[in-house]
DNA sequence: CGCTGTGTTGAATGCCGTCAACGTCGGTGG
DNA sequence: CCACCGACGTTGACGGCATTCAACACAGCG
């Protein structure tokens, strides 16, 4: 069964294509459901296909030797992922696993010459995406460099409700299940500081958090924390 | 005056490539001197340009807005470098400095697209480049995220000597003038923490130092150290 | 021959990780 | 339905690693 156009109409990757390439692409393409949890795939494994995520919301989870964890990103709604052909490599250098259910688009890694030689929009997409990844990886290495553990904290935060905020009546809510731990694995601290840092930002009326949910009730606030200018 | 097609025989970037391939690819490059410690771009700055280290050595650094510095990168010869037109960016996201007298090859953004179409091996290359970089970044988080600072620092020297050795009679030398200052700025720790750990390290064996200098004398024992395996 | 950049080392401070104990929520199975 | 259990979250106490502060040494250079 062909997958409709309307699918990926509106996503940046398709910008600017006519309905023919699209249907094109489309052509190649396989979807699929991942339940919550469970792996699109994994880190060391064989590159053989790359994806698009059409609805959810994706964790890229790096794994030490010895067992420890690093969140490297999380992927949103119309972005390319698991890209490894573009960057001329074999193997997934992480793991993705859903955060959400989600619904993803993939192609082999057969068709990528194909469609990059053929729609010219979508190789330069996928190069952005790149290219934008090595720049905000680049910036948390800086960040890691310089600023201490509640600015960073705070500038995580503060990133998951831009990039994947959904306004509710309290303030903007991150629209998917995250811990302490994540958050701990996103800043390269731990749970404990995590939590007592964002009790006390509960205290002050900058969020609310219950539950694997957090909800920035003063982003301005918030802020200045990130920024290290707070009043008191 | 042509750019001898000597020059550059044997980088990986031109491997592959026909006598006139590789004439055409130099005709609309420009080589430039950058003596010591000068500016081959800046950060912020608009990226007109993109560049081949043909010799020397660069260093790539990021700016914080309250004048931190940190490390991003040391570019090595044979290296592209300032390739923000292959990441779709307007701006280089950092400064490169030369960290002794460099040589450099340069073209204009504007010859991009066709060398990238007319010769297939050069755009993959470029993308491979910031490919492996991506990964590299990333590590480095990984890095930051999970060790500390001993292992850090350790593993930045390995790095250096591994990718810019030279061997000499007492080990193996990074072949360009680096202070300990440097060192801290790639590890996110300071100028005291390096030195203190470096003096521990000469008084084991397993590096020899001075000013501006460093000579790994038993890379092995230094491995262990970044592992965090030392016996003692 | 003083000045500036680099390197060393001691002492004190403090951030934040580690250890520990407990509380709470939600799902699950008897 | 309710008791149990595992995952998640909170909070206090403690300690160690690395930064910060300070002082000095040394080299190269104008």
């Amino acid at each position: 069964m062909a997958l409709d156009r309307s699918l990926v109409a509106g996503l940046p990757t398709f910008a600017g294509l006519s309905g023919e390439d699209t249907d094109a692409i489309l052509a190649s393409a396989r979807s699929s459901r991942f339940p919550k949890d469970t792996e699109v795939f994994s880190q060391d494994e064989e590159a053989r296909q790359f994806f698009l995520l059409l609805s959810g919301h994706i964790r890229v989870v790096k794994t030490t030797p010895d067992g420890m964890q690093v969140i490297a990103r999380y992927i949103n709604e119309g972005e390319l992922f698991g890209i490894a052909i573009a960057m001329g490599r074999t193997t997934y250098p992480a793991s993705a696993v859903a955060a959400v259910d989600c619904v993803v688009l993939s192609w082999p890694n057969a068709v990528w010459q194909d469609l990059q030689s053929r729609i010219p929009g979508f190789g330069a997409n996928a190069y952005q995406t790149i290219g934008a990844r090595l720049v905000e990886t680049q910036s948390r290495v800086v960040e890691m460099s310089t600023r201490q553990v509640e600015q960073r904290i705070a500038s995580a935060v503060m990133r998951l409700v831009q990039q994947s905020g959904r306004k509710t009546a309290e303030g903007v809510e991150i629209d998917f299940p995250i811990t302490r731990q994540d958050i701990a694995e996103m800043t390269g601290s731990t749970l404990h500081t995590v939590s007592r840092l964002m009790s006390a930002w509960e205290e002050e009326g900058i969020v609310r958090s219950s539950r694997q949910k957090v909800i920035v009730t003063n982003p301005h606030a918030l802020m200045l924390v990130a920024e290290n200018r707070r009043k008191n």
